[in-house]
This record gives C-alpha cells, structure tokens and sequence, in this order.
DNA sequence: ACCCAGGCGGGCG
DNA sequence: CGCCCGCATGGG
C-alpha cells in the first residue's frame, strides 16, 4: 500500500503539539489491530483503512508539531482532515484530563512515560467488530484476523491502478458464511461475529447513537450477541467517545488489584465502583494509562514458579 | 505437554 | 443475581 502512495500530495495539519502516535496505534485500540506504523531515520509514517477510504500520515522529526497527510477512496482534503482529527482526539483537553488522571505516583509514572498517548476515536461497527473478536484471545492474533477479514470482505478501491481493500462493512460481513468467517481465524467467535453484523446492518441507527447516554447505550450494546460488560465498555470508550467507560480485562483487573488492593482480588462490580469513584468520566483515559502502562512493565504478572 | 490470551453465553443453585 | 464451565486457535 505504501508505494502508491508516493506521489500523492500531501497536506499539512499544522500545530499538533504532544501527540505520541506511536503509543497511541500500539495500545490495544483498533488501530493496534489493522494500521501500519513504521519509523525510519526519524520519520514516522502511518497508514490505515477505514469503510471510506485509506488515509496515511507522517510526521518528520524536525518538525514535531506538523502532521502531513494523504488519502485515497472517498475522502476529500477536508474530510481527510477531519477523520485525522477525530481519529486522534486533536481537540481533548490534555491538560485537563491529566489533571484528573495523575491521582497517585503510579498514574503519574504511566502518564509521563506514555505522554501524549490519545483514547482514539473510532467508528462504532470497526470498534465493534474488533473487540468481538479480542475476546479470550491476544493482541497479535486479533491483528491476523482483523487484517484477514479486511483482505476477505473489505471493498476494493482504485486509485492511480492501485487497489486498496477497505474496512469491511457489517452488510458484507452478515452475509459471508459462519465458515468463511472461521477460515480467517474467528474460531466460537463466528457466530458472534455474524449476528451483530447483521443487527448493525439491519439498524444503520448504530452508528449515530453518539447522543445516547452511557448507561442506556451500554444496554443497548450488551444486547448483542457476543457483548458482554468488557467488550461494552471498549465499544464506548473507542467507539462512541464514552470517557467514562472502564473496560476491564484481565490486564486491567491484574493492574487494579495489584497497584491499589495490594494484590488481593476484587471483583468486576468493585472495581467498577472503584473506577469510578476514583477517576469518574476521565476513567476510560484513566483506563488506557493503567493497560498499556501494565502489559509493557507486565504489572502483577506470575512466573513459572507461580511467585510475582 | 501445559498455559495463556483486551470474555461471553448458557446452565445451575 | 452470582458462580462455573466450555469454547477455537496459535504462540510462548
């Protein structure tokens, strides 16, 4: 995909001041699973696919605060910048959310080595359909599956004789079979997979719900087949810029449970309430912090000997 | 061989 | 309600 891009003009998004793209895309949030990142002599460069299009970014070292982007599909220069935008929370209020977020030194200490790193703002079915099959599964596995099921069902684009495979559509996705869903590595997932893309075909409205409370929508979400409390929450938080949500995985709870129960166990519900009191409608920012932060330095993780 | 992975649905008490 | 179990698949 990178080569074709070679000659396409790229535009400016000027004064983009404190974004860690890096930690961003490689934080367990869409993007981890079906964008490109590389980093060579000092240049960033980033490409995804969206149901519209492909947008790619770059940024080079000697000029930090400009993002410089191009697009294929049916963006426009402006649309473009707008996904670019949105996709990568320019306008959250850093300040404000890391005054909320430094509660004690341990968020203090992920906040300063993940600075930068965005909650993404992402399309509510590509959030969905990724954290369906994230369940009881791993980040690079999900990555194989996520990228098969774009190379399967994803749209063709042209551009300059160049085709591009786009986000698959929750249409295309209810209509492929429960085998041809397995064959890309879904496993029980399938079936979940299948259902919930046909009830967002079904019912376009799913895509504009932005509006809807949280604890309406969260109810709304878990009558999906294959949404559960965790998957949920990851749909809100990436998919309809619910800050408040608290999606907890077994990292989270390992993190939780170790850094302020002093290792004893808690439960979903407590934890929950835990969250919340703590951190309130920053939690979800809270929560990316407490993820990353955990999984790099393996936070409560027991070895082989079953010691910590 | 064994354990684990950004959990969930169904069945049971 | 809360608890417990099976579940596809691949990597460490």
């Amino acid at each position: 995909m990178t080569g074709a891009f070679a000659e396409a003009q790229l535009y400016t998004i000027p004064n983009v001041i404190g974004l860690n793209i890096r930690a961003s895309i490689e934080s367990g949030q869409p993007l981890t699973f079906h964008a490109n990142y590389k980093l060579d002599d000092g240049t960033e460069r980033l490409d995804y696919v969206t149901q519209d299009g492909v947008i790619r970014l770059q940024r080079e070292r000697a000029r930090p605060d400009a993002l410089l982007y191009s697009f294929a599909g049916n963006y426009t220069r402006s649309s473009a910048r707008d996904e670019i935008a949105s996709r990568f929370g320019l306008s959250h209020d850093m300040r404000r959310i890391y005054s909320r977020i430094r509660t004690d030194r341990f968020m203090d200490n992920a906040v300063s080595s993940l600075y930068g790193m965005r909650v993404t703002e992402n399309h509510p079915w590509e959030a969905t359909l990724c954290y369906l099959i994230s369940q009881f599964n791993n980040i690079k596995r999900i990555r194989g599956i996520v990228r098969g099921m774009i190379s399967r069902f994803g749209d063709t684009v042209e551009q300059d004789g160049i085709a591009f495979k786009l986000f698959p559509s929750p249409e295309r996705i209810s209509k492929a079979s429960i085998n041809e869903l397995m064959a890309c590595g879904t496993g029980f997932r399938a079936k979940y997979i299948k259902n919930t893309a046909r009830a967002f075909s079904e019912n376009p409205g799913y895509a504009g719900m932005h509006g809807t409370e949280y604890g309406e929508l969260k109810n709304r979400l878990m009558d999906l087949d294959g949404v559960g409390d965790k998957v949920a929450d990851c749909i809100l938080l990436f998919g309809y810029r619910k800050h408040m949500a608290f999606p907890i995985d077994v990292w989270i709870k390992r993190v939780v449970e170790e850094v302020y129960f002093d290792g004893r166990k808690q439960k979903i519900s407590e934890i929950h309430g835990f969250a919340d009191r703590k951190w309130g409608s920053y939690a979800g920012y809270a929560q990316q912090y407490l993820f990353e932060s955990g999984r790099r330095n393996r936070i409560g993780v027991r070895n082989d000997k079953g010691h910590r």
